[in-house]
DNA sequence: TAGACGTAGCGTCATGGGGC
DNA sequence: GCCCCATGACGCTACGTCTA
């Protein structure tokens, strides 16, 4: 089961997905209930939690596209290498043969 | 031109690993 | 054990391109 487009309280969209289909907030309520924290330190840790981790995953992705474009970069260079031996081999089987000609 | 389709980027959740 | 960070997975939106 996944719910979509809930309105969190920061105005942007929430997706439950899979088999947890509890609002966070609500969560929060209730381990609050249990903890005896106050609702209010709860919500301001998860709004901090939130803004972190949304920071780490764009880093993340920032890193992951520059190592792809590495590995890119050096995929081009060895097909160079590749294809300049392709054409020394070439040419020293050239000067053999003539050798032996 | 509307709708289908592919792609990039984003936010969020879940989770594993490391430090304390 | 608890906390924090990094990252994979998922769903969503925006945008560009193609096709009938």
């Amino acid at each position: 089961m996944a719910v979509t487009g809930d309105e969190t309280e920061t105005g942007s969209t929430v997706k439950l997905i899979g088999s947890s289909s509890i609002h966070p907030l609500a969560m929060a309520h209730t381990s609050t209930l249990i903890s005896q924290k106050p609702l209010e330190d709860v919500t301001q840790k998860r709004e901090q939690r939130l803004i972190k981790n949304r920071e780490a995953a764009r880093e993340c992705r920032r890193k992951k596209k520059e190592y792809v474009k590495c590995l890119e970069n050096r995929v081009a260079v060895l097909e160079n290498q590749n294809k300049t031996l392709i054409e020394e081999l070439r040419a020293m089987k050239d000067i053999y043969r003539h050798k032996n000609e």
